[in-house]
Order: structure tokens, then C-alpha cells, then sequence
RNA sequence: GCCUUGGUAGCUCAGUCGGUAGAGCAGUAGACUGAAAAUCUACGUGUCGGUGGUUCAAUUCCGCCCCAAGGCA
């Protein structure tokens, strides 16, 4: 009998979306006995339902699901939050001695709950990145913030491209609310985390992601997606808050506002779509902890549950 | 049937006063540590519709053929 200290399982379900998911970790609930907590960005907002797929009292047959609207759709959410409350939740459903199951595609979310990330407290920001983005788009453009954070914060400065704004203006908002560097006290991507992580990502060859993709939002569209935007915005919420930025939402505005034709519309949320599952791919591809399931190689989808689950089991009874 | 205008990258098109060609979009790859469905970076060879001719050399000029759009009958 080794004396191995014993971390607690903790299981992920990932990928790019429109791969079935949502139901693979249903079906890894069910058989494990576990909670599925949602790895999503834009799921956890009230009132996106169509557009982000969040799953159906049916999909969800009877599992217990976590982080799933529970935002109005007007409130910023951020990475260091969805840390907070979902490792909060995984120790829940650990301490009830259930299996936490994260199930969703945003690749930083999963970062944030699987390594041990530090994000320090900070203060208010909304004042600072106007006055940033201000000056970003008059006085000395993109150059001159990416000098400021050189003097501050040399070490991020050096990682970030000068164009690449959004993130120079976060490190100088990190900087001038906390006082102290974004650089400082930062956590190798690799490091070791509390638990251990079974993360699985399911993918299609691309071109049959494509059309499942394509065929998704046709889906969405019939299923009301056209009138879930209009009753957001009927309600007044502004086209600028982060949840109206989704993709199959802003698309969407941009029609109601009358600057593109329906047509078009639909044709850029299947685009920006595509794109979006092929930066999920670049990002899971790079984490060394994923086991890839190639859903071509299954004849159907309780093939492939079963293949996640008896994976899952063996590492239960492992660390018996 | 005749006339006109087109046919060049997956798409929309530019261009070569004759020396085998380049933009935008799409696409591909990558980055990502406090907004992430966000944000950013890199990557451009294709029988220049087909076939004959002129020429040292034709995608470019000329002939014929095919296809598309418009006009006339």
C-alpha cells in the first residue's frame, strides 16, 4: 500500500461547440453519479437561452447542472469571478461525494477553475478603461499605451502585442487599481492543481463540424433565436453590454439596427461560428492534459458516453 | 441567329502599354493569466475559360469554339 496522498477527480467535458457536449456529460452524471457545472461564458447569463444553447430541462434528464443563468444579462462577468464560484461549487459537489463534471467550451474558464491562477482583489475599473480606450483611439494610439505599460509592468508589456488593446488596457486597469504589476505573483500556465483533472475534448474532422455548425444555427433560428434578440433589446438592454456581444447575438442587432440584411446576418453568425470553434480547438490543443475523442470513429453518440465513462471509472478505481 | 460586355485564388474583383499575376473577403495556423462567444498575430501558385495563330516570349494581340449576363430579332 503506497501512501500516495490522494487528490480528489475532478472530470471536464470541452471542445469546440456544436459536438454534443452537453449531452456526453449528462450521460457521465448518470452513470458516475456526478454534478455537471457549466464551463461557459456566455451560458451563465439569464435570458440567453436559444443563442448559447444552454441545455433544456429534458437535455439535462434530471442532473444537477451549476453556473447556468445565473447573471443578468446586463452585469459584467469576469474570469477571477467564475474561479471563485466555480471552484466554490466543485467542492460542493465533492463534499456531497459526487463527481464534479465541467462541461463547456471557453478555454480560459477552464484555466481559471483547473490551475491554481492567481487573480489579486481589484478595485473599480470601468472609469480607468474609459479614460484608456479614450486615449487609445485619440492622443498616441495603440503605441503609446503599449509604452505606458512597458514603464509600469515591463514584463507583460513584453508579451503583448502592441495592437492588441484590449489587453494592454487590461494590465494598465490591473495596474492602477491594485498598484501593483499584472506580472507579479503569476502562476505558470503548467502548474499543478488540487485536484486531478480528466479533461476530454470531442471533435469531428472540420468539415463535418462545419455543417453540424451551419445546421445548428438554421436550428437556433427556428427556434426563436430572431425573437430572443428582439425581446432583449425590447427590454433595453444595450447592444454594448458583454452578453449582447455573443455570437449569434450581435449579429442579430446589427439587423435590427438595420445595418445588414437578414441573410447576412445569419451568414455571419455561422461564420464568426466556425471561427470560434477553430480557436477552441487552438486552445485545447494546447493543453497536454486533454484526451481528444474523435467522434468519427464512433457509430453513435452512447458509443462514445460509454468510452468517456469506462475511462472514467478506471481512474475512479484506481484510487481505491 | 446577330450584336455587346464579361470569363483571372473558394467568392467579389484589380492588373499585366506582350516577359507566366495581386487586393479584399473566405480559409489555415498560432497567441491568450483580472472583458475571453472577447481581443490579437502570421500565412496569397492560381491549367489568368478552351484551342489554334503571330512572336524569342501570350493570361495580355488576332482567329475559332465553349459558358454567363444584357440587348436586337
Amino acid at each position: 500500500m503506497s501512501k500516495i496522498e490522494k487528490k480528489p477527480l475532478v472530470a471536464a467535458i470541452v471542445g469546440p461547440t456544436a459536438t454534443g457536449k452537453t449531452d456526453a456529460a449528462v450521460s457521465l452524471c448518470l452513470a458516475l453519479g456526478g454534478e455537471a457545472i457549466s464551463m461557459d461564458s456566455m451560458q451563465i447569463y439569464q435570458r440567453l437561452t436559444i443563442g448559447t444553447a444552454k441545455p433544456t430541462p429534458e437535455e439535462m434528464r434530471g442532473v444537477p447542472h451549476h453556473l447556468l443563468s445565473f447573471v443578468p444579462p446586463d452585469t459584467p462577468y469576469t474570469v477571477q469571478e467564475y474561479q471563485r464560484d466555480a471552484r466554490a461549487k466543485m467542492t460542493d459537489v465533492l463534499a456531497r461525494g459526487n463527481l464534479p463534471v465541467f462541461v463547456g467550451g471557453t478555454g480560459l474558464y477552464l484555466q481559471a477553475v483547473s490551475r491554481p491562477l492567481n487573480f489579486a482583489q481589484a478595485g473599480e475599473t470601468s472609469t480607468v478603461r474609459e479614460c484608456l480606450q479614450h486615449e487609445a483611439e485619440t492622443s498616441g494610439g495603440p503605441e503609446a499605451l503599449h509604452c505606458r505599460l512597458a514603464s509600469v509592468d515591463p514584463e507583460t508589456a513584453a508579451r503583448l502585442h502592441v495592437n492588441d488593446i484590449r489587453r494592454v488596457i487590461r494590465a494598465l486597469e490591473v495596474y492602477e487599481t491594485t498598484g501593483t504589476p499584472m506580472s507579479a505573483g503569476r502562476t505558470e500556465w503548467d502548474a499543478d492543481s488540487a485536484e486531478d483533472w480528466a479533461i476530454f475534448a470531442l471533435s469531428w474532422p472540420r468539415e463535418v463540424l462545419y455543417t453540424r455548425i451551419n445546421q445548428r444555427v438554421d436550428i437556433m433560428l427556428q427556434r426563436g433565436l430572431l425573437n430572443e434578440v428582439e425581446s432583449l433589446l425590447r427590454s433595453g438592454l444595450s447592444p454594448e453590454t458583454q452578453a449582447m456581444r455573443a455570437i449569434g447575438y450581435q449579429e442579430f442587432v446589427a439587423y435590427f439596427q438595420g445595418h445588414c440584411t437578414l441573410e447576412d446576418a445569419v451568414g455571419r453568425v455561422k461564420m464568426n461560428s466556425r471561427r470560434y470553434a477553430k480557436r477552441q480547438m487552438t486552445w485545447f490543443r494546447r493543453d497536454a492534459r486533454v484526451q481528444w475523442i474523435s467522434l468519427d470513429q464512433y457509430n453513435e453518440p452512447e458509443a462514445v458516453h460509454q468510452a468517456i465513462i469506462g475511462r472514467v471509472r478506471t481512474l475512479q478505481e484506481e484510487r481505491q
